[in-house]
DNA sequence: TTCCTAAATAACAAAATTATGAACGACGTG
DNA sequence: CACGTCGTTCATAATTTTGTTATTTAGGAA
């Protein structure tokens, strides 16, 4: 869950998984709603795979990167945990 | 917002949140809950009020912090935003 | 195979974060 | 005032993050 938050850190990586929000992508495709180099993207992927909030499929030479719901759901959880607005008391 | 989730981040600020919920602490008290540095944790202290997630009332000598609960609701609702559970579409 | 495209990896620089001990400021007490 | 306590700020170091360009890998087409 640390990597989850710590994906949700940087502004980018979320833009990225509002994007992905409203549907599945390439790489390609979400580095044209950002100015900054593809590798540097491509950095911010790894974060977010890394936390398991995407998953990607090859198709081709294209990589989809889609949101991964149960892991996004799971980090509202621990929010509102944390929160204390729902869930387990500790 | 983009300060919210930076200081949600690191584990200890999420720990430290997590013991204001159950009640307003001093500085010194909530260092006793950690092993780090007394300044390591007043450089935490400062994040999480750049974020407005904490408050500071200074009683004596001593500076009790406090949980700001409305700044913790906006950002759950950020997130249930981004995740795409409730609130507005984009 | 060669060429082209898509994306990741490598190598590196710059900036931010996290951490510490030492010094400092604010407050209450004698 | 001098002293002790509480907490922050200062100065600094180590690590991590963010970003770049150059290179490499992977796949499809000629």
């Amino acid at each position: 869950m640390n990597d989850v938050f710590e994906a949700l850190a940087h502004p980018v990586r979320r833009e990225i998984l509002k994007l992905l929000r409203k549907r599945s992508m390439s790489a390609g495709e979400l580095a044209e709603h950002f100015t900054i180099a593809k590798p540097t993207l491509s950095g911010h992927f790894a974060v977010l795979k890394k936390a398991d909030l995407v998953t990607t499929e090859r198709q081709g030479t294209t990589i989809i990167y889609q949101l991964n719901m149960s892991v996004m759901e799971e980090a509202l959880a621990a929010f509102m945990q944390l929160a204390g607005m729902k869930g387990k008391e500790r």
